[in-house]
RNA sequence: GCCGGAGUAGCGUAGUGGUAGCGCAACCCCUUGGUAAGGGGUAGGUCGAGAGUUCGAUUCUCUCCUCCGGCACCA
């Protein structure tokens, strides 16, 4: 054990903010011994100069150490990897013959994955759970040995254990690896670990089994993986479960049941969504917030079908690069016609149709187009991800000298759509081809270079952060993607603004110049709201189904109180029918409960369908013309006349705006 | 697409080798009630689809469809 010495290259600073000195080389186990057995307790690892350290190795360097103990964020991690650790001392036990091969700390929790013939069962995970705790209970110690990596290599492979040897194959030759050991189990891996099982603690669960390829390529073996989550205390874990119960709660699939939104059958098939009449109207509401949008934008509508002959597919590139996303062809009369992915090869037809001046630059041409995508089964999940959907889009056909003001400006449109519907919560992705699989993207170097200057250009001059995401891009162009996360954690692309410079040579998209010449142009694709599908589940989610009135699909609610009353809440009704709205869909949406019940159960049916006002009329209002209003979070404003009331839904609905009660 | 799980009335669920219950919703009756469930009754199911085993299948087996959890995919 090291003392502290006389030639101190190591401090530590503890707890207590008194600090001790020890020589290089010293581990953060010798030094946890030297502290005292109270503080060694507390620690969990060290911390050498901000950078996470592990407690077996040799601190080689003058560094600054800190202990970290459980209430430390940095212990979070470890406490995790050495869950997934004791997960797979608890499998092979039980399940002997199971291969390991890796389980990492993720995001709230950790996964190892297992080779295993036979599959795992949910009645699995209780088992090996218990097995788990006996194993944090045993305490088993922990300690590190540095290995030769032709000796882990033979060493692995002799124990059966194929994947583990091919993870140290893949490792650089001459290097040496480090081996952990946890009582007599031991696994290959980069460290830190606490210096016992036992520092984990109780709060952790097994949460899910699932299928996973080893080295996350559909190519190779099928793993099984098993998830759980793990937190520094019982506090903590509950919380998160409790998290995750509310989540739930938001899930677009559910409420979209519940609120009666849309639907689906088998006998239309798999991620065809029907939309019903209350998730029509959002999506008749959305529709019309765009095209006042975009008439103030300067673009203008077209419509186009929803199918095309073979040939254009080819000559867009479709086929070549995106056979595997689109439906079957239909014969028709020996003819194949195919369902459309994307309605850009229909605007550049509409496009080209006409010959354009430099001056009318640029033609913005847009449709709330219907597309069909074969997107793979597993991937489908409620209306976040289908097949048939339709999409706010628009292609902005303009010269190279303007591209990066019309990106801008696009950008500038989805920054008012999400101030609207107040998302914060979303990242901007700069999506970049990936070098490794150029055979995704049309082969134009110079032409890629360009077009993401354009980008990177319009994003400094507009100020947006953005991160890069390899292997993002689309076939003919780089992009800005719109991220955004589902109630689930699932995260999609929920808007996209893309620059395409390969359009104007496999349509001849040309203008004509000041110089009587033909000259070519950028195509921007650009959906700032996405899809109806998957914009409007993102709003159920976003809202949790309580959306503001000129979304709602009911936005009032009239409750006579007995049927004496009847007569005058018809007339209610009939007041805010005849109400002029000057946006969305014209005049308000509100319906009556007649229903031989009373008041109050009438109340919780309205509140439970989230309708943003319920009216209740009874025999003082009717003598006074007036209505009490409750609104859905459960306040009552009190009575007022019909006319104050008729008021305030109009300005709602009008400015697409609620008032804050 | 792959691995695993699941489909019983509109929704949530119970159950069985001898063709099925319950709650909510729906409908009817009583009740006329002042801000989150009044009481009673009625109706509603080829138990996801097809095939097989069996005297007999919702139950067991197989195939398909759809959904769920992941993985892969997501131009």
């Amino acid at each position: 054990m090291s003392a502290p010495l006389s030639a101190p290259n190591v401090s530590i600073t503890l707890p207590d903010g008194k600090t001790m000195t020890f020589a290089r080389g010293v581990t953060g186990a010798e030094i946890a011994a030297a502290i005292g057995p109270g503080l060694a307790k507390a620690a969990l690892a060290v911390e050498v100069d901000g950078l996470e350290w592990d407690i077996f190795r040799p601190i080689e360097a003058d560094a600054r150490l800190r202990i970290i103990t459980r209430k430390d964020a940095q212990a979070l991690e470890m406490i995790r990897h050495d869950t997934a650790h004791v997960l797979a001392m608890a499998v092979q036990e039980l399940y002997p013959g199971t291969q390991v091969t890796i389980g990492p700390a993720i995001e709230d929790g950790f996964y190892y994955d297992f080779a295993r013939n036979e599959p795992f069962t949910p009645e699995d995970l209780p088992k090996i759970e218990a097995k788990m705790r006996e194993i944090v209970k045993a305490d088993l110690p922990t300690h590190r040995e540095v290995w030769p990596r032709e000796k882990a290599i033979a060493h692995f492979r002799d124990m059966g254990e194929q994947y583990k040897a091919e993870l140290i194959e893949s490792i650089p030759q001459g290097e040496d690896v480090s081996i952990y050991f946890h009582g007599d189990w031991h696994d290959l891996c980069r460290g830190p670990h606490f210096a016992s099982t036992g520092k984990i603690g109780e709060a952790f669960k097994l949460t899910k089994i699932a299928g996973a390829y080893w080295r996350g390529d559909a190519k190779n073996a099928q793993l099984q993986r098993i998830y759980g989550t793990a937190w520094r205390d019982q506090k903590e874990l509950d919380a998160h479960l409790l998290k995750l119960e509310e989540q739930e709660k938001r899930d677009h699939r559910r409420l979209g049941r519940d609120l009666e939104l849309f639907t689906f059958s088998p006998d239309v098939g798999a991620g065809l969504p029907l939309w019903m009449p209350n998730g029509m109207v959002i999506r008749q509401e959305l529709e019309f917030l765009a095209l006042q949008e975009e008439r103030k934008e300067g673009y203008r509508r077209v419509a186009t079908p929803h199918i095309a002959k073979e040939a254009l597919y080819y000559r867009s590139r479709h086929l070549p690069y995106y056979n595997e996303g689109m439906y079957s062809p239909l014969d028709i009369d020996g003819e194949n016609y195919y369902l459309r992915p994307m309605n850009c090869p229909h605007h550049h037809l509409i496009f080209g149709a006409t010959r354009h001046s430099y001056r009318e630059m640029p033609i913005r041409i847009a449709e709330y187009g219907q597309d069909y995508r074969y997107e793979a089964s597993g991937g489908l999940s409620g209306l976040m991800r289908v097949r048939g959907f339709c999409m706010n889009d628009a292609h902005i056909y303009c010269r190279y000298d303007q591209a990066k003001e019309e990106f801008i400006r696009v950008l500038r449109l989805h920054a008012r759509y999400y101030d609207l519907f107040g998302i914060k919560e979303y990242y901007m992705r700069l999506s970049l081809p990936d070098m490794n699989k150029l055979d995704k993207y049309v082969d134009e170097p110079d032409k890629w270079v360009a077009a993401l200057e354009i980008i990177k250009a319009a994003m400094n001059e507009s100020g947006y952060r953005y991160v890069e995401g390899k292997g993002e891009a689309a076939f003919y162009g780089p992009k800005i993607d719109f991220m955004i996360r589902s109630a689930i954690g699932t995260e999609y692309t929920i808007s996209t603004n893309q620059l395409d410079f390969l359009a104007t040579e496999t349509f001849n998209l040309k203008y004509i110049g000041e110089d009587g010449s033909e000259h070519p142009v950028y195509v921007i694709h650009r959906a700032p709201l996405g899809t109806h599908e998957r914009f409007t589940a993102f709003l159920i989610e976003h809202f949790a189904g309580a959306f503001p009135v000129w979304l709602s699909p009911i936005q009032a609610r009239v409750i006579p109180i007995t049927d004496k009353v009847n007569d005058y809440a018809q007339k209610v009704l009939n007041a805010l029918f005849e109400a002029p709205v000057v946006n969305g869909t014209a005049g308000l949406r509100v319906d009556i409960d007649t229903a031989n019940e009373r008041m109050q159960k009438k109340i919780r049916d309205a509140q439970l369908q989230k309708i943003p006002y319920m009216l209740v009329v009874g025999e003082r209002e009717a003598a006074e013309g007036k209505v009490a209003v409750r609104i859905r979070s459960g306040k009552d404003l009190g009575t007022m006349p019909l006319e104050t009331f008729v008021a305030r839904i109009r300005q709602e609905a009008e400015t697409r705006q609620d008032v804050a009660d």
